[in-house]
DNA sequence: CTCGGAGTTGAAGCTCACTTCAACTCAAGG
DNA sequence: CCTTGAGTTGAAGTGAGCTTCAACTCCGAG
């Protein structure tokens, strides 16, 4: 036990994530395994952090591709470093001090504009379909960017 | 122009929804419409309010599930109020000041535990499965509840 | 060597939140 | 009356993010 490297089954069971969701992970090119000779995988400790740094931005509502471009700026031909870590958390603190920042607003507007009737209009601070905060969610997306003024 | 009920077009246009998702909101019960006698859709304005509580929802990160719960918290009998909406943002604002602590916990913690190498830890405060700050995300789920220790 | 549990793959399934399509009908202007 | 644009339906498709299944193979304890 407590060996250099993890079985599919120890990563699952250290990140708490299923080991089918792993398997798509490394599909997407969001995790890496080395395989041994029976081909099954044997993830690096620092496979740890990435699934950690996956879930995580999950939860604050990244898509898996957005995350992967984020991941694509880590070093790949050495071990990255605390450093290395640390830029891209500067960047999530960035996208996290802007979604609080939109959050407290529609907080603070909420009470106030949804009694008022304003929230039939367009124009509502709250209603605002540009500053979207759920990124745009999932579904087959289409149907002809809405018109300016229509 | 300017009549008392709106056709499903002048919703979208005023809401900025699509009207195949208006259609699909009304198969949900999220909202209602009358029809005409050659069974075209006419909404009410106040439709307009519940359009635009439900578009807000969702960029919180709450699924059409929840808000069909909470709009049906709405009096059905007569049009709802503004005390009557006053009352159901009473109940978002606690979801948003909820949301907006764990992000604000989440940034706070992202700098100094991403180096670290606690993220690799269950115990992490910032890896907390069960304080999911977006709800559960789509997919299929089932895979046996993750047992308290593996 | 044998056994059972853990691992492997590809393909198919599932949920959510919609969109798209086909094949119509309705409503209003000319 | 005719045309045209807006509306109607049900069924099927889409994309994200997984899970589930079947049919295997691998590996370590006994």
């Amino acid at each position: 036990m407590h060996e250099a490297t993890l079985t599919i089954g120890q990563l699952s069971a250290r990140s708490g994530v299923a080991a089918s969701a792993l398997r798509y992970y490394e599909r997407l090119g969001l995790i890496r395994a080395e395989r041994t000779g029976g081909n099954q995988r044997r993830y690096a400790r620092a496979e740890l952090r990435r699934v950690a740094f996956v879930r995580i931005s999950q939860q604050v509502g990244v898509s898996l591709e957005e995350i992967k471009e984020a991941l694509d700026s880590l070093p790949s031909s050495r071990t990255p470093t605390p450093d290395d870590w640390a830029a891209l958390s500067r960047a999530w603190r960035d996208r996290l001090d802007e979604k609080i920042r939109l959050l407290g607003k529609l907080r603070d507007d909420l009470d106030g504009c949804i009694g008022c009737g304003c929230l039939s209009l367009q124009r509502c601070t709250l209603y605002n379909p540009g500053d979207s905060l759920a990124a745009e969610g999932p579904g087959a997306r289409l149907m002809l960017p809405r018109p300016p003024d229509a």
